[in-house]
DNA sequence: TTACTATTTCGTTGTTTGACGAAATATAAA
DNA sequence: TTTATATTTCGTCAAACAACGAAATAGTAA
C-alpha cells in the first residue's frame, strides 16, 4: 500500500506525468526538463525526486550533470504497470506530441548553453 | 490527458483507494461505506463522487439509498487498467484484508440499523 | 399533505502541495 | 587551491485538498 501510494501520488501531478512521457527516447538531465517545462531548476528538481522515490525513474551523474531515465527492468511489478499504464494511455496525446517536438530542439542544443541560459531572464 | 489525470487524482488518497478495495465483493451503499471508514458521511460521499466522477465507479438508486459499485464493463481502457491494476496490486494486503473483515460484519446488519447508527454520538 | 431519512452541497478550518528564490552542496574547470 | 556551475535543500507563499458540521435536496413513509 505504501509503495502503490507513493506511485500514485506521484502520478496525480500532470508535470511529473509528462516528464516520465518526455523520459520515453532516452534519458535526459535536469536542465534539459527544465528547458523543456520552462519551470525553476528547483521546481524541476523536486518533481523528479518524486518521480525517483517512487522508483519511477533511475538517476546516474555525469560530468557536470545528473540523467533522469525510465528503469529499462522495472523494480517492482506495481512500478511497470504503472509505468506501462502511463505509456499506453498517454504516448499518443497531443501534449505528449508537443513536448516530444519541442524536446528534439531541446536535444539539437549543447547541454552547457542550455544551462548557462537558465541563469539570466 | 484529462481522463488520465481525473484517475490519478482520484487514486492519489489512501481512503478512495481502499474504497475502490472495499466495493470489490459488490456494491454498498453510501451509509455501509460510512461505516466502514468512521468518517463523517459528508465526506464519504465527497470521495465516492471524485471515484464516480474519475468514471471509476457508477451509482444507483434504490428506495431510501444510493449504491455504488464497480462498473461491471469498465467505460474506457484507462479506467478497466487504473481498476486492473488496483485490484492486482492491492487486493491481497493487510489493509484491504481487515477492511474486508469488517465489512462481513456490517453485511450482517440490517441498513436501517447502520444508518440510524450514525445520526448520534 | 407532512414528517422523516439518506445523501449531497456548502462554508470553514487545518494540512498538504506546487511554485519560487536564496543558500547549500558537490563536482568540474582553471 | 580557487572559481564556476549543475543540482538539491530550505523557507515562504498561495492554491488545492481533506475533514467536519450545518443546511439543502430528494426521496420514502405516514
Amino acid at each position: 500500500m505504501r509503495e502503490f501510494m507513493a506511485i500514485t501520488k506521484a502520478l496525480s501531478d500532470p508535470n511529473r506525468v509528462r516528464m516520465l512521457l518526455a523520459l520515453r527516447r532516452g534519458e535526459l538531465c535536469v536542465c534539459q526538463i527544465t528547458e523543456l517545462f520552462g519551470f525553476a531548476p528547483s521546481t524541476v528538481s523536486k518533481h523528479l525526486s518524486i518521480l525517483h522515490q517512487a522508483r519511477l525513474i533511475l538517476s546516474r551523474k555525469s560530468e557536470r550533470w545528473v540523467y533522469y531515465r525510465l528503469p529499462e527492468k522495472p523494480p517492482t511489478v506495481a512500478v511497470r504497470e504503472a509505468l506501462d499504464w502511463v505509456h499506453k494511455s498517454l504516448a499518443k496525446t497531443d501534449e505528449a506530441a508537443a513536448d516530444a517536438k519541442k524536446l528534439k530542439q531541446i536535444l539539437k542544443t549543447d547541454l552547457a548553453v542550455i544551462c548557462r541560459r537558465q541563469k539570466c531572464c
